[in-house]
DNA sequence: AATTCCGGAGAACAGTTGTTAACTGGATGA
DNA sequence: TCATCCAGTTAACAACTGTTCTCCGGAATT
């Protein structure tokens, strides 16, 4: 299915992908809306006016770094909720799925903590987007899960809502704690879980 | 007790409070580490270097914006949570007040979320060390409360951490909908507000 | 083999930035 | 009254920004 793409358009994603990196690397340190378009294409190598051939505006490029941050994080969310048989596994794996992609992909992390409430307004609506997609989706498995009967749609939708923002604050405090020692983060994977062990334990009794 | 300050040391305290204001009007469309000193004494009416007489730097304004916008809100939350019978009464007197607030001071807020997880580290750091002090005086309202028998430290600490950052979470979703019809709004409060309640029943049941 | 296509380079544009130094004039305190 | 102080001004600096237009050379197409 997979077409090879010839020299030229591979050559063209080459210096793409070169020119999001950079961002990426670039954006530990700053804001989206302070990120210049020259700044960017002198870290890759290239002319300023390369850019243009890729993306519309720094804000543009934003854009395409929350679908490569968030895009393929999909997947992930949907195995760790739906392959748990217990609440206390579902936590835990959860718990662990985080502090692992925290490790993996901190920059995209970061980007994300950063530029869901940063200045510039279409990122800011890309990543809404996004965590609605998932709030849908986590909505959809815990519909499937048989302590859900009797709830409503919009009950369900409310949990959901809930545990997509406590994972983000869960990522965000992984990321803090990236640097300090193991003691540390193993402080914050305890606090966390207690903390989603709480909202599951709101979730026992909602119906009472 | 309060000194008549001087016409010298007035006028100053009036150009210092201009910039301040000035900057936190153009931080509604940008993030800090975006914002120019030159463009707020431009928007302020005076020359550039008239911004050294108050401030370092725009990290430096950053940091005196921080203590503006939440110094001031640790009274409230106190009284809000302190004075209330019932953890259903004290849910509802947090909404509000956090609606009220949002109406009252959207720029505050805004600021708070935006640069929460900004790019400017100082300012970073005072808004943790402004949210790390309401955990711990909401955790104190917590103890006095007999529902807390039983609790450890690190626990009320915990369930403190959840509600603060629920609040933040309250604060940002009302900002989004504050140009919304009424209707929407109202729709907000209800999600928050069942959101707390959960959380609120997952601590009724915490020791069990 | 000849032609078109197109990602990237180069140069130049006007406008912006933070920071320095030296200066002004009214409030302040002796 | 006179000397001191100091918030704000003016001018100038090199360095940076986004954007336009023109051009080049190799890949792609015919």
């Amino acid at each position: 299915m997979s077409h090879t793409l010839g020299i030229r358009q591979a050559q063209k994603q080459k210096t793409r992908q070169a020119l999001l990196d950079a961002a990426l690397g670039l954006l530990e340190e700053q804001s989206l809306s302070s990120l210049g378009l020259r700044e960017v294409t002198r870290a890759v190598g290239v002319a300023p006016t390369a850019f243009y051939r890729h993306f519309r505006s720094t804000a543009d490029l934003g854009v395409a770094l929350v679908e490569e941050a968030l895009g393929s994080l999909h997947p992930m969310i949907q195995n760790t909720v739906a392959g748990a048989r217990s609440s206390e596994e579902r936590i835990t794996r959860a718990v662990e799925l985080i502090a692992h992609h925290v490790h993996t992909q901190p920059a995209h992390v970061r980007f994300i903590a950063r530029e869901r409430h940063g200045g510039v307004q279409p990122v800011r609506e890309a990543i809404r987007s996004q965590l609605g997609r998932f709030a849908e989706e986590v909505r959809a498995e815990l519909a499937k899960d048989p302590e859900s009967a009797g709830w409503s749609e919009d009950d369900l939708l409310m949990l959901a809502h809930l545990f997509v923002d406590q994972m983000l604050v869960t990522a965000s405090l992984f990321l803090e704690s990236l640097e300090a020692p193991e003691e540390e983060q193993e402080r914050v994977a305890q606090l966390v879980t207690r903390q989603m062990r709480l909202i599951s334990i709101g979730r026992h009794h909602w119906l009472d």
